[in-house]
DNA sequence: GTCTATATTGTGATAGAC
DNA sequence: GTCTATCACAATATAGAC
């Protein structure tokens, strides 16, 4: 990696705030809720400062997303379990944690602008078959040892790991306050990893 | 019920249009990105005159959630399978095929606004009370007869069928355009109600 | 109750000085 | 690259004639 000058390190710091900042508003309110102002007003800068460093609101989330699947890419890296199905569950529970603590960043599905920008996104696109790829590996591994059915394509498995990172069941189960984090993380993963087992046989 | 005069009759009709056209709407493109304008094109009404009929926007968007809580509850009502853990899978099967016909009207869960005014209206409420109370005896019965884990409180079970009618799991199956609407439905179905199965002791 | 036309506001994005 | 000030525009909501 080359050397960075002072003057680009300062940069570099400021955009990870940035980028900081938006990850929490978009965990906070979505994406549609969260105005440039208030990115702005987080980080401490004008608005048109933040411009100079990423054209559109677009590009910010983007910016997010590309730095949830940095992180989620090195938490695969350090999975070290000897099964393949617990290392997919650590994962899964690593990603149930961000969200119930309000730093999983949730983009709406439906907005085709933000879309067209995070496909046309290489890094983007790079994290999420680097991880994918990963995952999916993972998974036919656990359907060979018997952990996950056999039966189910590998993307349907993949899919429903996914799906966790905006699964609305832990903030229901937080918001009646009844349980702890710890405890609402184990049973909405428990389901979720029970789900994808073999159906006993009969 | 009362009869109705003419007039009203065809302003329950002309009522009932404009929901459904809110309903389908909500469905494609969710609340933030669904315009006013766009409802009244859809109706065929001006603008000004929806808003004789609804107050607001978020009112709208609350008489489409009204809407799918009597198509559920009517649902929930004729369902006659003898386990309870089939008439579960039964409802939330309805709701998998709504969701992947794109017919499921979805609101985003962060908008304070749009909570409350849907906590606000008590025809929504008691509705929701409704279906949530006979599903919750339904799982209930489920656990009594070995079909859903004992050990999950009830409400992990029920919010986990609710969050089928969001789950983002067969849109993304279906883009991926290998498998028929019927098998991905069968797919998260089985997966959803596989995850509440007790454990296999051991 | 329906329409056309308009008021009002919120917000993404930019101009131009420093 | 940062700021203040402003533009441009979309979208909710309303006025007022019929």
């Amino acid at each position: 990696m080359a050397r960075l000058s002072f003057r680009e390190q300062v940069l570099r710091v400021r955009e990870d705030a940035i980028v900081a900042s938006v990850n929490r508003l978009l965990a906070e309110k979505g994406f549609d809720l969260m105005t440039v102002d208030e990115v702005a007003a987080d980080v401490g800068i004008a608005k048109a400062s933040l411009y100079k460093h990423f054209p559109s609101k677009e590009a910010l989330a983007a910016a997010a997303m590309v730095r949830l699947l940095e992180q989620t890419r090195s938490i695969v890296e350090s999975q070290d379990a000897e099964r393949a199905v617990d290392r997919l569950a650590s994962v899964t529970r690593w990603a149930l944690h961000l969200q119930i603590a309000g730093e999983m960043p949730s983009l709406p599905s439906q907005n085709s602008t933000l879309r067209a920008e995070l496909l046309a996104n290489k890094a983007y696109l790079d994290l999420l078959m680097d991880v994918s790829e990963r995952l999916g590996e993972w998974i036919v591994q656990a359907q060979a040892d018997g952990d996950i059915d056999p039966a189910l394509p590998p993307e349907v498995a993949l899919y429903t790991i996914f799906a966790r990172a905006c699964d609305p069941v832990p903030a229901y189960l937080k918001a009646g306050g009844r349980y702890s984090d710890e405890q609402i993380v184990e049973w909405v993963l428990a389901v979720c990893m029970n789900g994808l087992r073999p159906r006993a046989a009969g």
